[in-house]
RNA sequence: GGUUGAGUAGCUCAGCUGGAUAGAGCAACAGCCUUCUAAGCUGUGGGUCAAGGGUUCGAAUCCCUUCUCAAUCACCA
């Protein structure tokens, strides 16, 4: 049993011994102790007053006495106000470490074949533009939330959705056919997904300088937009995609594969993949055969002019489209359509949709509709939203251009971390050199996104970029490469890491304080998992981090002359780092062995 | 206007289900490398936790009101 558990039910059982009864479990908090106070755990009365009816400092000595003459691990107590602090023995300490070390999955609880099955959708881009810091940061939240889901014993399908067909797509294969020359990503040397999103920009300025023009020549605004040929163009370019024009289909196919192509790329640098990838050209007409079937059982209804509806009402919300009067349908029809492929692939108990908030109302909506259509998921489908990136001069806006690309993010913060670096790597070959700027450059760039509470919009500075020094990720990588460094000259001196500690070595309060958060890592992860949360995770790390630095600057490992002491030390250290290396895999960080 | 979310140091962010004197990093300043990796460590300054009320032994945290910002409320996706 755990230390804290274990002092939880004496406390239970001390408070009925000595006042007649036993709070709830819950009301009863047990913490690490404060570092400017004597102790390593740290109860706290106030709940258990109203059972002892006695002062807070007098109840705190009744359970102090209690609990050291019961508790074979506590060896003394303190009482400052309401505040209990329990000194654990230090035999406790080396215990816990010993069995940290006997665990090769510390923290980590494997799936069994009871474990549900939950199914996470992340990335699901538009094909006509490449994938931007917003992005970024969906693929990886969702790849990270996977990692924790997996880690908590749950097993996942990570699946992406590609929104592949519509009249944004028409609009870059437009202005291709019109003003491309023929381009290819070979005959230009550019990315794929970059030579269509470049295709996506000239359609918006060729449309905009027609509305201008129109305007000029009278038409209203809102006509102008409309009547614009461009726009007729590309509509009908979408009617002809529909109907499965073969010229049209062809041209699609092709800019698309030049997409794919690209996003192959950028996935595979940030470390993202998927278990089953669904397209929307292949869900929506499912989504308008369930639509329809919904319509003939009387979940929705059709208006006059043949276009059909939910009504909300009794939701407490409006009425929403499903089919429009022409008979096309709309994102909603799709996402019922895709939802229904996945429910007939996979045996799914959960589904986590990680998408923006702006889509809020939309998963609201998509909630309560596959609920009526008798999808057993449906009300309890999890909408991970998370916040926007902003930049200082606002929202990101890709046919402004005001977007900070994903790949240009990457190249430069690997840039930076081989400068960073200076010549300190002079030693390695370039190969290495630059393997160990990518995993840094990445790394800091997925800290700085991750260690941010998801929910949040946040903020990022293009000016400023992104640090390498304090609580970042090469901070934490640094950590790691320390501790391997210190593991090998070990290793060369003829010191290995043992397995377990037999001694009693009498730890000093940082090095008790390194255990307790070594051993706090099962919950983090739990914890984690309960919130969808990588941030804990990431402060987690942090944390951990932080405190080996101070204690590494304090203490030696290598010349400490008591072997006792050295021992632990190595064995600590080591654990640590496998910790750190588990806690940054969870969020799709890797870590170097030298940097 | 309705709904939802957010507001903590100059800046970027932590602060878990209410607990001790609200914490990190960056930026500024002052120190620490002939000693296990200085992408590190130590110290100084910096706060009306948006404002006001309430709940209680105790509130940044829970409730109410107000203010500010964001998203959304489309036959867009």
């Amino acid at each position: 049993m755990a230390i804290e558990e274990e002092i939880l039910q004496a406390t239970l059982a001390a408070s009925q011994k000595l006042y007649g009864q036993a709070p709830d479990v819950k009301a009863l908090q047990l913490s690490a102790t404060r570092k400017e106070f004597e102790g390593d755990l740290t109860l706290v009365v106030f709940p258990l007053l109203k059972l002892s009816h006695k002062k807070p400092e007098e109840t705190a000595e009744d359970l102090g006495k209690e609990l050291v003459a019961n508790v074979e691990a506590v060896s003394g107590y303190n009482v400052i106000k309401g505040f209990l602090n329990l000194c654990i023995s230090k035999s406790n300490w080396i215990d816990t470490v010993n069995s940290i070390a006997a665990d090769p999955h510390f923290g980590i609880v494997e799936a069994t074949a009871d474990s549900p099955l939950y199914m996470v959708e992340y990335s699901s881009p538009n094909t006509n533009k490449p994938l931007h810091l917003g992005h970024v940061r969906n693929n990886l939240l969702g790849h990270s939330v996977c990692q924790i889901l997996k880690a908590n014993g749950i097993k996942v399908v990570k699946t992406n959705i590609v929104n592949d067909r519509g009249i944004h797509i028409c609009k870059s294969m437009l202005a291709w056919k019109l003003f491309g020359n023929g381009e290819t990503p070979e005959s230009t040397g550019k990315k794929g997904d970059h030579l269509v999103g470049d295709y996506y920009v000239r359609f918006d300025k060729e449309y905009r300088a027609q509305v201008k023009d129109l305007v000029a020549k009278g038409m209203a605004e809102d006509d102008a937009k409309k009547e614009a040929p461009l726009m007729k163009e590309a509509q009908q370019m979408l009617e002809k995609w529909e109907a499965g024009d073969p010229e049209v289909r062809a041209l699609w196919e092709k800019m698309n594969n030049w997409v794919y192509e690209g996003f192959d790329k950028t996935y595979k640098r940030l470390g993202i993949s998927f278990d089953k990838i669904y397209y929307e050209s292949q869900t929506y007409l499912d989504g308008k055969a369930k639509v329809n079937e919904g319509l003939e059982k009387g979940v929705f209804y059709r208006r006059p002019d043949g276009s059909v509806w939910a009504d909300l009402a009794k939701d407490g919300l409006d009425e929403k489209l499903l089919l429009r009067a022409d008979g096309t349908s709309v994102y909603m029809t799709q996402d019922i359509g895709t939802a229904q492929q996945r429910f007939r692939d996979y045996n799914i108990d959960k589904m986590i949709y990680v998408v923006g908030n702006e889509q809020n109302y939309h998963f609201q909506v998509l909630s309560i509709l596959l609920d009526r259509l008798g999808f057993e998921w449906g009300k309890d489908l999890v909408h991970f939203s998370y916040g926007m990136v902003e930049l200082p001069e606002g929202k990101m806006k890709s046919r402004e251009g005001t977007v900070v690309d994903a790949d240009d993010l990457m190249d430069e913060m690997i840039r930076t971390a081989k400068e960073t670096s200076g010549d300190k790597l002079k030693d390695y070959s370039a190969e290495e050199v630059d393997n160990i700027a990518r995993i840094c450059g990445l790394g800091a760039l997925k800290y700085f996104i991750l260690k941010v509470d998801p929910r949040k919009n946040m903020m990022f500075n293009p000016k400023e970029s992104i640090d390498f020094n304090g609580n970042t990720g090469p901070f934490i990588q640094y950590t790691y490469a320390r501790i391997r460094s210190v593991i090998r000259k070990a290793a060369d001196a003829g010191l290995q890491v043992p397995a377990r500690l037999e001694a009693k070595y009498e730890l000093s309060e940082r090095e008790t304080q390194l255990v307790q958060n070594l051993a706090s890592f099962p919950q983090a992860v739990k914890q984690a998992g309960k919130d969808y949360s990588p941030a804990f995770i990431a402060n987690y790390c942090y944390d951990l981090a932080k405190a080996y630095n101070q204690f590494y600057h304090d203490f030696s490992i290598l010349k400490e002359e008591n072997a006792d002491a050295q021992q632990f030390r190595l064995l600590l250290s080591s654990l640590i780092a496998n910790t750190i290396k588990t806690g940054m895999e969870l969020l799709g960080i890797e870590v170097p062995e030298r940097m």
